[in-house]
DNA sequence: CATTAGATAGAATGGTTGGTCTACTGTCAA
DNA sequence: TTGACAGTAGACCAACCATTCTATCTAATG
């Protein structure tokens, strides 16, 4: 027999999509009705709506499709970055995109107490290591601040290709990232 | 005798302070008390919410800050380009700041018929129009491009400063900028 | 003075919010 | 068989939401 995966899993499968589509503003009924779940398994698993929603960021992959990105690029450090803007340009011209979930959430949640806060630095804590490294190995002459100009980049393509997807912005930042990995110390 | 501003102004201003320090879902009752306004006058003046939304974002003087510190960096446009993330350091580095009203409410609002982002495109379009004009007299080879590459890096910069400001993104995104500024035909 | 427009105060509406609570059902192990 | 446990279903709560409404006040205009 088939087995339908359990109601936590059911809750963060329907919050990753409708908190993505609709925002963190999205109502609990909306989500318990699309995972089918009841309300008593949302606080039992979660704790509440801001558990739930932290628990979302904490688990989304996307950092491991940078990862995969650069993975399928091979092992040269310069293609390897340059394949994240490829992937970024795909992954912004998807009529299904609506921006960075991490972005959103950071900027929707006001409170600076919520618990998704740590989840977002958390993973840009996350990226700025992984590009620190492959920085390092291409001999650039301070992978920190590569890094950060980076996910600078990043950052700046998912929020622009929100309002204006006609810029292409995935394809600008690519060739920004061409003229950092091409510094010379 | 002392002239306060009328309850349009009032409600202007108390929407743009509170939409800035709470995002756009504050309560109407909020910006109602903070306005000392009659409910009746936004509906009168604004038709609603949206409306006033909207309007708050119309009438953001954040445009004219970078049009501004650009004019105190004289003549050269290079200078003036770069004076524009400076103003950047400043403004993301202040306690008060939370980030990018534009990009806040472009997020926030998921409705895609919302009238605030025919004004969020707006504003970036000057936006473009004001660093591609700059770049033309800089003698850059595509200034269209360049100014897409300039308006990544601001909304980057002002994405990146809200999780993770110990980084300095406008620092790095300075720092970018001077390689777009740099690039020969 | 009468009229009118703009503002105020606040009740009322209908809907939604996140969260708690009770009652019931199925499963599995002791 | 009993008991514990995880799940379901749904009522319930107080708070909040944007909006509409009536009623009143004020100031300027005719």
């Amino acid at each position: 027999m088939e087995t339908r995966p359990g109601p936590r899993e059911r809750l963060l499968e329907a919050a990753r999509e409708l908190t993505y589509t609709q925002g963190v503003h999205v109502g609990v009924d909306a989500i318990l009705k699309h995972a089918d779940v009841a309300r008593r398994s949302l606080y039992q698993h979660f704790g509440g709506k801001d558990g739930l929603i932290a628990e979302v960021l904490r688990t989304a992959d996307t950092g491991s499709r940078y990862r995969r990105a650069m993975d399928e690029a091979g092992d040269e450090p310069r293609a390897r970055i340059l394949a994240v803007f490829d992937e970024l340009e795909k992954v912004t011209m998807r009529p299904s995109f609506h921006g960075c979930r991490h972005t959103a959430a950071e900027l929707a949640l006001t409170d600076p107490d919520h618990p998704a806060h740590s989840e977002v630095r958390a993973y840009k804590g996350d990226l700025h290591r992984l590009f620190a490294e492959e920085l390092a190995r291409h001999g650039h002459p301070d992978p920190r601040l590569g890094a950060d100009q980076l996910l600078v980049l990043i950052d700046g393509t998912l929020a622009h290709a929100v309002t204006r997807p006609d810029a292409h912005p995935a394809l600008a930042a690519r060739a920004t990232a061409e003229l950092i990995l091409d510094v010379r110390p």
